[in-house]
DNA sequence: CACAACTCAGTTGTGCGCAACTTAGTTTGG
DNA sequence: CCAAACTAAGTTGCGCACAACTGAGTTGTG
């Protein structure tokens, strides 16, 4: 039990695992609408509440602006969101930019909404389990980010 | 309850960030002794059976060869494992390579051990609460990869 | 033997993630 | 008012992931 850990019996790397094979089960039908997994979720963020900035939009994905920025960029070369530097919403600050969807982007969210349903309907578990494997995942990550100081 | 589903109810999107949060945890142990978290589970792998083929190290983490040749290059170049093309263990086939750890790269078991260890403890879970998370998460995987092609 | 089908490892190109840094703009304290 | 501290977004560099492809080597079939 002391002994070297086997690939197959850590927790992590079954996360590892199983987060890469869902993103593997969205990608096929993400790539009919010219989406990746992360720019589907910043749709996600969007089609939640528009026109956030970048980091408030960073904050919901859990991720720095030096992934947020780039992945915008290309979301509005596809003509699915638009950047909007110092606008009345965010109190005329010119450092913030705000995120908005284009008429494109709007759209996206009926077939995207087809998609989270058909994923969940694959994985096998009943709404009840999905439910609780979403709440241990995230109890997981909270006890995590509140240790990962501690233990540098 | 059929409307935009929301970030924080995805199941997926808890996945995707909790994989994240984990390897975060990992990384200022494993930047100490000069691995990222799939080099170390490379290493892990071959702690458990030294001198695997490069796809039998790819079906054990779940990689194709375009992702771990150049993990395996750079683990060579760093020192903690080695090449072997068409070695007779693999029945002299000069498409195989064999990957074997150096001296190095078995010395570091010990201390991934206890890296190990300490991720452990610190998901704030009891070792059983891991154990069932485990389990629930390849058998979600597994269920993802058996309808994978049904859903294109 | 010949040669097509296949297998194995590796390369190329694109898009994340993340650390470290840069630049522009805002706030704070003297 | 002005300089220092801070904040927001973006850039750079590196290491995955993964699709698509390449080329060397092996196997199967006639």
């Amino acid at each position: 039990m002391d002994a070297t850990p086997r690939l197959g019996e850590q927790a992590c790397f079954a996360l590892y695992t199983a987060s890469r094979a869902v993103i593997g089960l969205y990608r096929p039908m993400l790539d009919r609408l010219g989406l990746t997994y992360p720019q589907f979720l910043v749709l996600m963020a969007l089609w939640e509440a528009d026109g956030r900035t970048v980091t408030a939009l960073g904050d919901a994905l859990q991720l720095d602006s030096g992934t947020v920025s780039p992945l915008l960029k290309r979301l509005e070369a596809a003509g699915f969101v638009e950047r909007r530097r110092g606008s009345t919403s965010s109190g005329g600050d010119e450092r913030r930019v705000t995120v908005h969807l284009t008429e494109s982007g709007a759209e996206l969210e009926r077939r995207g909404c087809e998609i989270t349903q058909v994923v969940g309907t694959a994985s096998g578990m009943s709404y009840e389990d999905l439910i609780a494997l979403r709440d241990k995942l995230n109890e997981f990550t909270e006890a995590i980010r509140t240790r990962e100081n501690a233990t540098d």
